[in-house]
DNA sequence: AAATTATACCTAAGAAATTTATATACATAA
DNA sequence: TTATGTATATAAATTTCTTAGGTATAATTT
């Protein structure tokens, strides 16, 4: 008998750090999700490579919130309560320079890891 | 009169995970290396976007020897301390998995940024 | 000659992000 | 009716890093 548990955001360190830019960058090809929505949607993409914990996820998004960069729009479906969050107008600034920030670090990461893209 | 000052490990918080990994890779290029090299290594390939600090640096390299992924040899020179750095056997395993875990992260970021990479 | 910068190591307090664990509540399937 | 799925949340602990010191010698600048 296995029982395989996932509770980790992943079994890689590397995530750490980047949660805020793959909220963002969803929310900006989507227009307006739910936290469970979003953590269904990256183990889905990412086929159960990449879980993402409530207790990593709910903080972040309200934080997000409390910068302004997300806004909430509650909703009752089925009896139950969904919170759904949408960019703002500096939220899509924001998602522009994560995905700035996402690029530099992805090109940092090539230099240090096969030199000759290095020496020009 | 500009003062520019880099203190962080850089401005953006990707990087949050990666010290380990990029300090194993470097070695597993470089046979042995000390702690100032590396720091200096990391900022020449990244024209200086990427600023290791020791604050992050020494305790990650104590932590790596004391789990048995590298090993430290003591010189002297010009009269002033150097530690160098190298893998051990179990390093080069450890390398070799950062390195997937690394290649892993891109291609999970790949799929969740440009979603077409996900449906076959 | 003195002051600054570079080389070279170190640690400790605090911040930030995440893990781990727990809690609530309704819906659905076994 | 028990477990799983949907949906949210928080709190304690851990990890990683930042910030801010500290020590010491060598080389360079003023």
């Amino acid at each position: 008998m296995f029982v395989v548990e996932f509770r980790t955001m992943s079994n890689s360190k590397l995530y750490k750090g980047s949660l805020a830019t793959i909220i963002l960058k969803l929310l900006s090809q989507q227009d307006k999700m739910y936290g469970y929505e979003i953590t269904q949607k990256v183990k889905g993409l990412t086929k159960g490579e990449l879980n993402i914990t409530e207790g990593a996820l709910y903080p972040a998004l309200h934080k997000l919130e409390a910068e302004g960069v997300l806004e909430v729009e509650v909703v009752r479906v089925d009896n139950r309560l969904r919170k759904y969050y949408k960019l703002t107008e500096k939220g899509e600034k924001e998602t522009v320079s994560k995905l700035a920030e996402l690029e530099e670090y992805i090109k940092n990461m090539q230099v240090l890891f096969n030199p000759k893209f290095g020496l020009e």
